[in-house]
RNA sequence: GGGCCGGUAGCUUAGACUGGUUGAGCACCCGGCUGAUAACCGGGAGGUCCACGGUUCGAAUCCGUGCCGGCCCA
């Protein structure tokens, strides 16, 4: 059924009709617009469930907004580039390291990326078709496109304009084995629990009237070599200590004098030892030391081998003091920045020392174990090892080939988004984030300590770095269109590497051919959040399209996009806001997006994350082919909020399907039938005011229910809109009033209850087509093929979302407590074992306001006569009980006897008396005794004949108490349900006559015959007649109960089964 | 190691902001109803509301500390 929608939409462009539809829509209002951006997949990978949930969250708000009438293009999308695609690759060829690459031909290896990308492209866009998701895949964007590239080109520019854009050594994660530095993503793939050798080293001070040393602590004793400075914290307590007496635990000499935090003398010394003097921080900064490998660090014209201050010292673990290799630590780094120290590596990109290190380490691969013992016996030869530990922690390694990563200064390309924390802090607060919690949260957290955006890549398949630098005269030129580097020299076939890797005429010094490519591409991320312009192929303000699109109004992603997706388009537009070109525009001014949705991840059935590997892995085609992509949708709609994690599992979406759809089909099929039977078409349809009570009663609770369901997709919480709707389709529609209105629709054609009923079931459907529709788009354009005038679109995805409309509360109370009483009447009825089907002749209601709905509970328990009465006592028997408690209180001895007395007497009385601070006497043992009403416990009781219940403060009470007519209704209504059951065996035809013959007794035949006519009618029989039947025996309570069910000669056809 | 989200019946969940007898659907058992039949109605069984501690007359709810699952970061 799925497909055959699927192939409708297809050949009727439905998609496109709404696109454009929208589009005419905008041209009448400019405000009704809504626009999603894709957030591109890259097509070298399976989708999985994860996917269809956000497709399907993408899809859902989409089509919601089109039907309220807005112009919502869904262009899709493409995301090529990086290091997955690579890896792929080089898998493929069985190559590890860059070298490898650069020997089998970088022309040939991009050219297999690109054959890569899209591998797996047709999978995407069947499994985007499939549930239902319409993005137009005619028209996608692609970043590995020129014009792609060039945008983001463009982009770049802009930046490096604006001096945002700028190079420097950067420490990033990096693995000497495949010559790649990772980014944040890739490394925290590779975490690994590992022990490692901690070294508290011993640094001489020079100028000390104590010969003091201060004590540092590293777990990298690789970096030791390329120390040049000693962190302390300015407002940090520091002491001079003498060692008093040594222990094995560390090697010292008694009286040997160390500097160490005073909150760490404890824990790092090991010794005992007495205290010299106190001091701050600040007092140790500028004492210098000798370094501890001499001749490692070239040090001319820098500050070198100092104490310096920092404000990332802190005494939770080591010395309180910190050594400090410039190249090999993301402080490091930035505090040597600050304090001119000098920027010297001591290890090669291979990850072995340099020739200069002595020690006899040069050479060696710094994690060796071997380089490890060698730097540790180069330090006791030399008096300044302290002590050495086995240390475990968390240390990222490779996550492809298993090695530690070195933290390592590299020349770095990144944006300066430290300088635009409080732009991206205030646009990010403009941006409604659905949960508001990621706002403030995860994203918030993210943006305070937002670092500079590191994106140059040393790989190949990329949106190059389009920055040049002059060999001569050192500047540098950054380019931002194919029109722009063609006019310095040089053209080429495709913005990709190593075409681009060519030498351009140097604008600055007009040497020719002088200035060389940066021989990086740019972080994949970069590309992603560049889709807000470059989808247009952007090169300038002035693009009509990026004005009319921008920003962007919706998107949806899972939460692991926060500091991905989510971020870089918000870095994106903060950066290229800050030209005030950009600001007179009006472009790039604010957040990238308005609304933003997030999604929970995708667990398997066991709560456990999805994998391969686990095999606990649920295929989204076997779910859509066993169980439909309606109820795919509906399920991870209504299960949980959609930034909830969920478990997806074909057995929880089947659930899915017979609840909801397959009710709403039933519902469909009733009123399929008999419209069809008796002619019926919406313009018959009767003025609403026109309606009787209960189908009034249906049309505001329909109007509820579309109040709701706008009211929560509006704000995205798209679980509640979709449970809303489900609760109204299956209790109020199915459930009551498909169940309440059946028998009105075997009344003769033309009567007016009937046009009703019909009115407000069309109108139910029709309006439950629409309001379903966004969520869960299949089945509801069948219905609506069969439900629509012939003034509705051919499509329900053309037409438009249901307003509510006025509700009827007082109709709506009623019902309300006339569902609540009804089902309270069968409760009792259950526990007083008298079946609703068996007649009653009374019920009394004590309070509650039925009002019109009165004869409904009337017909729902089934009683004779439903009468009101004013005070719920009359119905109820009060007892008196003894409260021994208060009894054996105030009368010791007597308590007994008293109480013996007190269940002798009538409650009624006592209760009566004793209200209001009255007493009631009682006679014990020749004494008058006065008890108030503290002496009891009253308890109610149903009055013999009676049983009643309550509802909010309603009481009903039913007459249980049966005459002989009600008995021998009760026998016939019996009789009438297995002649029925007998018909159903025989698979009779709805109007198909029957003739019965029953058995039994004289007794029971006095009874049946009383009810003659009414069983007739009710089991079609043409003739009812007693005598000695055999084909059924029946246990009535006990009576034996035979029977005949014949069908009569004259045969008529079966009904046509609808649809 | 840090931050965030979640943990309520066998399963899916509501309730948590604003403290007051944990409520529903599916599945199970019993009974009923039924010409909507992958339904419907009533009843039953099934809960240490993850654990411990605190605040409070009273905690699933507020606070603290853990545990488990997940995500992000290091």
């Amino acid at each position: 059924m799925e497909r055959a929608v699927l192939a409708k939409w297809k050949t009727e462009g439905t998609f496109q009709a709404q696109v454009e539809q929208g589009k005419a829509n905008l041209k009448k209002d400019p405000s009704r617009r809504f626009i999603f951006l894709e957030g591109p997949p890259t097509a070298n990978g399976l989708p999985h469930p994860g996917h269809v949930l956000t497709r399907t969250l993408k899809d859902s708000v989409c089509r919601y907004q089109a039907m309220l009438g807005k112009w919502v293009p869904r262009k899709a999308g493409w995301d090529c580039h990086g290091l997955p695609v690579e890896i792929e690759v080089q898998k493929e060829l069985g190559i590890e390291h860059v070298d490898q690459v650069l020997a089998y031909g970088m022309d040939k290896f991009n050219a297999k990326c690109r054959d890569s990308v899209f591998k797996y492209k047709a999978n995407w866009e069947q499994m985007t078709e499939r549930v239902g998701h319409w993005l137009d895949y005619d028209h996608p964007y692609v970043t590995m496109d020129d014009s792609f590239i060039e945008s983001v080109w463009w982009s770049l520019k802009r930046l490096f304009d604006a001096g945002l854009l700028a190079k420097s050594h950067k420490v990033v994660p990096y693995c000497p084995q495949t010559g790649t530095s990772y980014s944040s993503h890739e490394v925290a793939l590779g975490y690994k629990d590992v022990v490692d050798t901690s070294i508290f080293a011993k640094f001489h001070l020079l100028d000390d009237a104590d010969h003091a040393r201060i004590l540092s602590w590293t777990t990298t004793p690789w970096t030791l070599p390329g120390n040049v400075a000693l962190a302390v914290g300015a407002d940090i307590d520091y002491v001079k200590v003498k060692v008093a007496k040594t222990s094995d635990k560390a090697i010292a000499k008694e009286g040997e004098v160390l500097i160490v935090a005073k909150a760490l003398v404890k824990k790092a010394l090991r010794n005992e030892s007495t205290i010299l003097a106190e001091m701050k921080g600040r007092d140790l900064v500028g004492k210098r030391y000798s370094p501890l490998f001499p001749g490692a660090v070239d040090a001319a014209g820098k500050k070198a081998f100092q104490v310096v201050a920092a404000d990332f010292v802190t005494t939770e673990d080591g010395t309180g003091v910190v050594h400090t290799a410039v190249m090999y630590g993301e402080d490091d780094y930035q505090l040597g920045m600050k304090e001119n120290l000098p920027a010297k590596h001591t290890v090669g990109l291979d990850g072995n020392f340099h020739a200069n290190v002595p020690g006899g380490v040069a050479g060696m691969y710094v994690k060796a174990p071997a380089t490890e013992a060698a730097i540790l016996a180069w330090l006791k030869a030399h008096d300044t090892l302290y002590r050495d530990e086995k240390y475990e922690h968390s240390y990222p390694h490779c996550w492809r080939t298993g090695h530690p990563l070195l933290y390592y200064a590299m020349d770095s390309w990144y944006i300066r988004m430290s300088t635009l924390r409080e732009q991206l802090l205030a646009n990010n607060q403009a941006v409604n984030w659905v949960p508001d919690t990621i706002k403030d949260g995860r994203m918030g957290d993210w943006l305070r300590n937002v670092k500079d955006w590191a994106f140059s890549r040393s790989r190949f398949w990329g949106t190059p770095l389009p920055v040049w630098v002059c060999s001569q005269c050192k500047k540098q030129t950054c380019i931002g269109s194919k029109a722009d580097l063609a006019a310095h020299g040089i053209t080429v076939p495709e913005l990709h590497r190593p075409y681009v890797d060519q030498p351009i005429d140097c604008p600055h010094c007009k040497g020719k051919k002088t200035a060389a490519r940066e021989p990086y591409v740019i972080d994949v991320w970069f590309d992603s959040g560049a889709a807000q312009f470059a989808q247009w192929h952007t090169l300038g303000l002035d693009n009509l399209d990026l004005q009319a699109q921008w920003p962007i109004d919706f998107i949806t992603e899972g939460l692991d996009q926060t500091r991905g997706w989510f971020y870089s388009l918000l870095a994106s537009a903060t950066a290229l806001g800050q030209s005030p070109d950009a600001q007179k525009a009006n472009l790039f001014q604010g957040p990238a997006f308005k609304n933003c949705l997030v999604g929970g991840l995708i667990l398997a059935e066991d709560g456990q994350k999805m994998s391969k590997s686990k095999k606990n892995y649920t295929s989204p085609d076997a779910v859509f082919a066993n169980q439909g992509a309606d109820a795919t949708r509906w399920y991870l709609l209504s299960a949980t909020a959609p930034w909830q994690d969920k478990r997806f599992y074909e057995e929880a979406v089947r659930d899915t399907f017979g609840k909801f759809f397959g009710t709403l089909w039933n519902t469909f099929l009733f009123h399929h039938q008999y419209a069809t039977l008796d002619h019926w078409t919406p313009e018959k349809a009767v003025p609403q005011a026109q309606w009787s009570d209960l189908d009034r009663w249906l049309l505001s609770r329909l109007h509820a229910t579309v109040a709701e369901a706008r009211f929560e997709a509006d704000r995205l919480h798209l679980h509640k809109a979709t449970r809303a709707i489900e609760a109204f389709v299956i209790d109020d529609l199915s459930n009551w009033w498909v169940r309440r209105s059946r028998d009105r629709f075997w009344a003769e054609a033309g009567s007016k209850d009937k046009q009703s009923a019909h009115s407000a079931l069309w109108t139910a459907l029709h309006t439950v087509s629409r309001l379903v529709a966004p969520f869960a788009p299949f089945m509801v354009e069948t219905l609506w093929g069969h439900l629509r005038t012939t003034r509705d679109p051919a499509s329900v995805h053309l037409a438009n979302y249901p307003e509510a409309g006025p509700r009827e509360e007082t109709l709506e109370r009623e019902m309300a407590q006339v569902r609540e009483l009804a089902e309270a009447a069968r409760a009792l009825r259950s526990k007083v074992n008298i079946p609703t089907r068996h007649p009653l002749g009374r019920a009394v209601l004590v309070g509650g306001h039925l009002g019109r709905f009165a004869p409904i509970l009337q017909d729902e328990i089934n009683v004779k006569a439903l009468e009101s009465a004013h005070d719920a006592r009359a119905l109820k028997l009060v007892l008196a009980k003894p409260n021994r408690a208060t009894l054996g209180k105030a009368f010791k001895r007597l308590a007994g006897p008293i109480a013996d007395a007190i269940e002798g007497l009538d409650g009624e009385r006592a209760y009566a008396a004793t209200q209001n601070g009255g007493t009631i006497g009682v006679s014990v043992e020749g004494q008058e005794h006065a008890l108030m009403a503290d002496a009891f416990t009253f308890e109610e009781k149903d009055r013999p004949g009676w049983a009643t219940t309550q509802v909010d403060g309603v009481v009903l009470a039913l007459h249980i108490e049966r005459n002989e007519a009600l008995l021998a209704e009760a026998l016939a209504r019996e009789t009438i349900r297995r002649i029925q059951e007998a018909r159903k065996e025989l698979d009779l035809a709805l109007e198909e006559e029957v003739d019965v013959l029953l058995g039994c007794g004289p007794e029971e035949e006095a009874k049946l015959t009383l009810f003659l006519h009414v069983i007739k009618s009710e089991v079609r029989a043409r003739s009812l007649s007693f005598g000695a039947a055999a084909q059924w025996t029946w246990d009535i309570d006990g009576t034996l109960l035979k029977a005949d069910v014949k069908p009569t000669a004259t045969r008529r056809p079966k009904a046509v089964e609808a649809a």
